[in-house]
DNA sequence: ATAATGTTTCCTGTTT
DNA sequence: GAAACAGGAAACATTA
């Protein structure tokens, strides 16, 4: 919050009704100070996320100026969208609330948390506003030149260039008039190569002085290369987005399917599917799944009451005559469960059981596979790494087959009666298409090779 | 926000 | 008798 010691440009991450809290906090606090709310074009977040995800990113940005103090101040946070030479001392008079996810590339490494959304969403045109709307002068007509903004500067067009050079200038309280602009229309792959000297060179003014062209050559050479760095800063802030994603991790479980390899929208099993090494993740820790403080001991693991060996133990067979469970899952027992965009359907997880050399067929093989029959192996197993995948290592082959009969309804799969531990996919299956069923063929060409070399 | 669908965790009873 | 199987019930998770 703004504090008497100090001008500061507060940027906050709340709710909108957070922020306009905070907004009448502050007014009460500082009764000098005029704030405003400006309504935001609200833009939905990408589809690409749940509807949950969707809701918990929808959180907003405040920036609150005190305008009771001087504008400019070398310290204050956020330096890289400020000019380095002090500008023209605008009035900030604005308390603006927009997207989450258009503040934290404009404010570069202001918030821990990552953005999701790309450099054209059209939220940046708000945040962009916001910020131009703080930092220039108010008469500049922006109606259609402010295309720069929503490209990276090598895109920039001669005009974009242009564009953003008024706008710059502008914003340092330069006159127009003060610019040779004509010597800045160039691209912007140009215009980022050219060196301190290269803008000085084009920032002579027959009618200005010197000093003062350079002073704003070293200004908007400055600016340029802020622009730079955040866009550098805000690619590296996606890929670390990428590689911190807990579901793309590839250190902390022993082997799961991918479940981004499957497109959990085109469930319709009848999709072409190829595996491919990326069907597969190996991974290092499975020791994430621990205790769940969430389960009541009545509702533990088959493991609290049962023996290790899965028998039951004499005095728990006491207690359970004594006190019969009720029907259907006891409530909260639900495991930690964490959240992930998409998953991998039972059906789905045979078939790519069955179409990997890994799998198939020491755990899992085709019986039959014309007519997509397959055989348990180690069913234990196949049960273990489904409750792997799933996080789950309460996970047994009892409760995974409960679940694969639940898909005999829709004829995904189909239940073969004459044979144990055999099932069968239907007609409404994934596609188990392969050439090579139980890997015969890599099996034989490896022992012809052994036999041969 | 909600309905539909899928999964998990129980259970009882049957079959092999 | 053990393991596998079938399916009801209810809670929970995910997706549309």
């Amino acid at each position: 919050m703004p504090n008497s010691g100090m001008n500061r440009v507060i940027l906050i991450s709340a709710t909108h009704v957070a922020a306009t809290i905070i907004r009448n906090a502050f007014c009460k606090q500082n009764s000098t100070t005029t704030l405003r709310v400006d309504s935001h074009k609200a833009r939905s977040p990408p589809a690409a996320h749940s509807a949950a995800s969707r809701r918990q990113r929808c959180t907003y940005v405040a920036t609150m100026i005190d305008y009771a103090r001087p504008l400019y101040d070398q310290n204050m946070p956020c330096e890289l969208y400020f000019p380095s030479t002090s500008p023209a001392p605008a009035r900030l008079d604005d308390f603006q609330v927009f997207k989450k996810g258009t503040a934290s590339h404009i404010y570069g490494n202001y918030y821990s948390t990552p953005t999701y959304d790309s450099y054209a969403e059209p939220e940046i045109d708000n945040a962009m506003n916001v910020y131009h709307s703080l930092v220039t002068c108010r008469e500049y007509p922006r109606d259609n030149r402010d295309d720069w903004k929503y490209k990276v500067v090598d895109a920039w067009t001669e005009d974009d260039t242009v564009s953003w050079m008024i706008d710059t200038v502008q914003c340092m309280g330069y006159c127009e008039n003060e610019i040779p602009f004509y010597n800045f229309r160039v691209k912007g792959f140009e215009m980022r190569s050219m060196k301190r000297e290269d803008v000085l060179h084009r920032m002579v003014h027959p009618n200005i002085d010197q000093n003062i062209s350079r002073r704003i050559a070293d200004s908007v050479f400055e600016k340029l290369h802020s622009r730079l760095n955040e866009e550098i800063l805000r690619q590296s802030s996606i890929i670390r987005y990428a590689e911190c994603d807990p579901y793309h991790s590839h250190e902390s479980v022993n082997t799961v399917l991918d479940l981004d390899s499957l497109d959990h929208k085109n469930r319709s099993y009848g999709s072409d599917y190829t595996p491919n090494d990326s069907t597969l993740l190996h991974q290092t820790d499975s020791s994430d799944d621990q205790e769940d403080p969430f389960r009541s001991s009545e509702t533990a693991s088959p493991e609290c009451s049962y023996g290790s060996d899965g028998s039951k133990s004499g005095d728990e067979e006491d207690k359970r005559k004594i006190f019969k469970r009720p029907p259907g899952r006891p409530k909260g027992s639900g495991r930690k469960t964490f959240k992930r965009p998409r998953s991998v359907s039972v059906p789905e997880f045979l078939r790519n059981l069955l179409l990997d050399s890994k799998y198939c067929p020491s755990i899992i093989k085709w019986e039959d596979h014309s007519q997509g029959k397959f055989r348990f192996v180690k069913p234990d197993e196949v049960a273990k790494l489904w409750g792997h995948m799933k996080q789950n290592e309460n996970m047994t082959f009892e409760k995974f087959s409960r679940a694969m009969r639940y898909h005999y309804r829709q004829a995904v799969l189909v239940s073969v009666p004459t044979a144990r531990l055999v099932y069968q996919f239907g007609h409404k299956g994934p596609d188990f298409k392969t050439d090579n069923p139980n890997f015969v063929k890599v099996k034989s060409e490896n022992l012809s090779d052994i036999t041969y070399s």
